[in-house]
DNA sequence: CGAAGATGCTTAACATGTTAAGTGAATGCG
DNA sequence: CGCATTCACTTAACATGTTAAGCATCTTCG
């Protein structure tokens, strides 16, 4: 059987994990998780947003979704209000602390952002991430059907 | 901010689990987890490890091979045994049930990484995991230092 | 209208990720 | 030798991943 450490899962995990070990001590110096992070940023950049929608944007399954808005909700980083038409749905949204938070973690971020980019270079990063994509792409469709999480 | 999105976390993120969602309910069927497979083929390519070692090749944390290699033990898949010469070392092999449950598994689990491969192409397959390689290795040694886990 | 089914979200239960602390065994060194 | 340090591994505690159930609400259709 094929030596399963240069397996193309194995390979897409310890980039992964060679990435996000970069940010998770900034992250984690502000009280958030790698998750937290994508919630704030998908916020931000949606400007409130269903759950639903959020799931798929931060690409986490409702159960985790779930679970996060609590405590994001009891530590005041977001909000949320059922919608008047539909009371199944809730929009949730940023708070002003939510936004503060964000403004003091994102300097950080965009730097190392920007460190690895330098490092690995701009060209190759924008062709690895093109990849990616066609990988993504290739496999959509092929497994389960139902995706609640990502597969726009 | 950039478009979290089209970030390199998330596509790495994506790329991987849209990877995995293939080989998921192949596993699933066997009652077996990705990360309880990732062990069982790192065993039977080292033929016996010690914890650490394993850890290193399965690209898993301490804790969480502690705890896996408990269940697998207690479902007798492997076996351990206490170095004599270190005490505090254990060696740890897979047993005959594991080895027998890894034949009922790897023929799905070789046609999907077949299938795969023939729809992405294996050049640009190749590719992709060098240039994988390459980010893991530019990206080395610039976080925190000690490294249990991978970092060879 | 009203019951059956679909939908949006939450809970539950179990497995793993992540960091810190704990434990026993080896090592280094005065 | 003896004691502090290091080492290999495990436990603990909390957060998330994953699948299955649960629970309202909404929609559909007779």
């Amino acid at each position: 059987m094929r030596d399963f450490s240069r397996s193309l899962p194995m390979s897409l995990l310890r980039a992964r994990e060679a990435v996000m070990r970069q940010f998770r001590p900034s992250l984690r110096q502000h009280g958030l998780t790698e998750q937290q992070w994508r919630i704030l940023r998908a916020l931000a950049a949606l400007e409130g947003a269903e759950v639903t929608e959020l799931a798929r944007t931060a690409f986490l399954l409702g159960p985790s979704l779930s679970r996060i808005l609590r405590d994001l909700e009891a530590r005041n980083l977001i909000e949320r209000k059922t919608a008047k038409a539909d009371q199944r749905r809730s929009m949730v949204s940023i708070s002003k602390d939510g936004v503060k938070l964000m403004a003091s973690v994102a300097p950080t971020s965009e730097a190392i952002y920007a460190e690895i980019t330098r490092r690995f270079g701009a060209r190759k990063l924008a062709e690895l991430q093109q990849m990616l994509g066609e990988l993504e792409h290739t496999l959509a469709g092929l497994g389960s059907a139902d995706d609640t999480r990502a597969e726009e």
